[in-house]
DNA sequence: GTTATCCAGTAACATTGTTACGTGGCCGAG
DNA sequence: CTCGGCCACGTAACAATGTTACTGGATAAC
């Protein structure tokens, strides 16, 4: 391995398995024959297969909140969730790692779980300050309201089960409209 | 093999084994040990582990369409909403092997995804007959809006993705409150 | 110079989905 | 009754998977 950063090195060639070559193929032989090292790689620098796919899910995280946080400044509040299907869209591989099970047999470990819900208190906050008379349980149970919504909408779509794929954008959007309406009402 | 349809034995044999042991014994060998017949039997009659899947997803959708048909008989409209969840709570098995990816590698068919079509165009009709004022595409664009809603709630809480898993259902309830009242109005 | 620590690689392990091959039993034709 | 074909079954093998000893070598500390 040349590169001085083998972690990045062998989350990189593990991204770009799974992009290129799909998740069947996202097996530590062919992520270490990417990364240009062996399998125990992996295993020195993630601890195996599931430790890789945490730290994708936890950088995905990462990711997933800088693309946001524009959006969340912004007076539209329909842009945070405009945001959430195009970082969806734009990092699919992220996004299914995270949240479609691509990967098999790997669910997302205690740290990831606790990263998921740093990004979600994010949104508990936006809420708030779209709404101010709200209190922290209220913004709470909106927050998880849009956010099982967005979810639903992108994940039918992501994982190839809606049953209007070429209109997932326009569906979306109106979606979108109907369910922030009695929020900003 | 005793059981007069084999079919029937793997297919409640491969569920037992989901639901009692988790997706990662969820092996062709462990199957037929279970079932009481050699892996082949497997292939001869579902040709194979995604055959098997794929038909535990077409079962799943005329269990789940079934307890639907009362639901949709209904005065109360949020009561084909409370059926979804309460479906995919008593059948976690198969609601995960359809919608949850619970078996790894495995996407559903050609049949099963236009069975799940099927199941889509209840779910319009039912938009139409609590909503006659709407065309059949404003209908659809409303069903797509309540199913995307209700199935990002469930797979959120089925996968312990949940941030609040303890108020899933008081949560699950406010949610589609929140999602049928513009409908309704 | 000696020693200890850490990382990389080879090779093996058990287990997976799948398939080639041989066997046996049932059922209809003669 | 006998024969023949067909269908299902099981054994055993195949390649590929995640994982783990074991070994070797480089590097830093003393």
């Amino acid at each position: 391995m040349s590169t001085p950063d083998p972690r990045r090195a062998i989350l990189d060639a593990a991204l770009l398995v799974l992009s290129r070559d799909g998740e069947s193929a996202f097996t530590v032989r062919s992520i270490a024959r990417e990364a240009g090292c062996s399998t125990t790689g992996v295993y020195t620098w993630f601890g195996g297969k599931a430790g890789l796919v945490d730290a994708i899910f936890i950088e995905g995280f990462e990711s997933f909140d800088a693309a946001l946080r524009p959006a969340y400044g912004s007076t539209d509040p329909a842009e945070s969730g405009r945001t959430y299907r195009r970082w969806a869209l734009e990092n699919r591989t992220h996004f299914l790692v995270m949240f479609g099970r691509a990967v098999p047999d790997v669910r997302p470990g205690d740290a990831a779980l606790a990263r998921g819900y740093e990004s979600f208190q994010r949104l508990v906050d936006h809420v708030r300050a779209v709404r101010p008379d709200l209190d922290e349980a209220g913004a709470f149970d909106w927050a998880y309201h849009v956010n099982a919504t967005v979810h639903g909408y992108v994940l039918t779509e992501l994982t190839g089960m809606s049953t209007a794929p070429d209109r997932a954008e326009e569906l979306y959007e109106l979606g979108l409209a109907r369910t922030l309406a009695p929020l900003l009402a």
